[in-house]
DNA sequence: ATCTATTCCTGGCTGC
DNA sequence: TGCAGCCAGGAATAGA
């Protein structure tokens, strides 16, 4: 399940891969892969990847007035050599260079295109966890009253977050999931930033996390999953801060493990 | 604003 | 060994 450390690992691999390259065909091989795009493959031919960036759980490439957007969802994966035949999207370059597929068994990922001018508007998205300021989450906190988990995973209040780093994060502050935000203390909501930084910095250390089926660029997987300290445990497993039994608990069509003893 | 339910989707798992 | 049924969940969407 991609999320920020995971995308950021794939972006760091693109770069050398299709920087500076010239797209000379986006063959769009599953029409559902494609289908929420305001624009359509043929505008993208011909034209330069000037950069390649993240935004969020998005895979951004920058090709002046236009902008390429993928995201993964649960199972997409983006792979560089030759044509994967499982692919839903193919980019070919115009040098001959290797290519780079599109792949997803369970196609909930998505591809757009759009005007590089109108991608706040398209992609809608809060503050980057790694570059905004602790005061501005505290202040974001502040003003919400739902539950901190659900608020987390909100992607138009932070962007990059999804059910894997929020767990640890709120493992490591020792901050119930079911808190309200509004009701975290100052001296919370600092630790909670502090963790999902440190979380996300971990994350991207270790080349991302992989559980069901994170792959990088090469179809590597990451280490993190190892690093884990909560997630994926099973209810009544024991903490490994305080030893009391794991609680797992549905928020929001999530699975949630949580320890009922160390957060509070 | 905040919540829940539904939809999308299929490999992998469970239980019979 | 086979097969039906269930489950995972990011995000869009609808409705309460």
């Amino acid at each position: 399940m991609p999320e920020l450390p995971e995308v950021e690992t794939i972006v760091r691999e693109m770069r050398p891969a299709v920087q500076g390259r010239v797209l000379r065909e986006m063959a769009v091989l599953d029409s559902s892969a494609f289908s929420l795009s305001p624009l359509a493959p043929e505008q993208v031919k011909g034209l330069e990847v000037l950069s390649v960036r993240r935004r969020g759980k998005y895979i951004l490439m920058d090709l002046g007035s236009f902008c390429i957007a993928i995201h993964l969802r649960m199972t997409g994966q983006l792979r560089w050599g030759e044509p994967d035949p499982r692919s839903r999207v193919i980019f070919r370059f115009s040098d001959g260079s290797q290519t780079l597929s599109f792949v997803d068994v369970r196609r909930l990922g998505k591809v757009l295109i759009f005007n590089t001018e109108d991608m706040s508007k398209v992609l809608s998205l809060g503050q980057e966890p790694l570059e905004c300021g602790c005061d501005q989450f505290l202040e974001g906190l502040r003003q919400r009253r739902g539950r901190i988990k659900p608020l987390l995973m909100n992607q138009g209040f932070v962007a990059g977050l999804g059910n894997i780093y929020v767990t640890e994060a709120l493992f490591a502050s020792r901050i119930k999931p079911t808190r309200r935000a509004s009701d975290l203390t100052q001296r919370e909501g600092r630790q909670l930033f502090q963790a999902i930084q440190n979380c996300l910095k971990m994350g991207i250390q270790n080349g991302g996390s992989s559980f069901r089926n994170y792959v990088d660029l090469y179809g590597n997987p990451g280490r993190t999953q190892k690093k884990w300290r909560v997630y994926a445990k099973p209810a009544g497993s024991a903490c490994p801060r305080c030893t009391q039994k794991l609680r797992f608990v549905m928020m929001a069509q999530r699975g949630t493990v949580y320890c009922p003893k160390c957060q509070r």
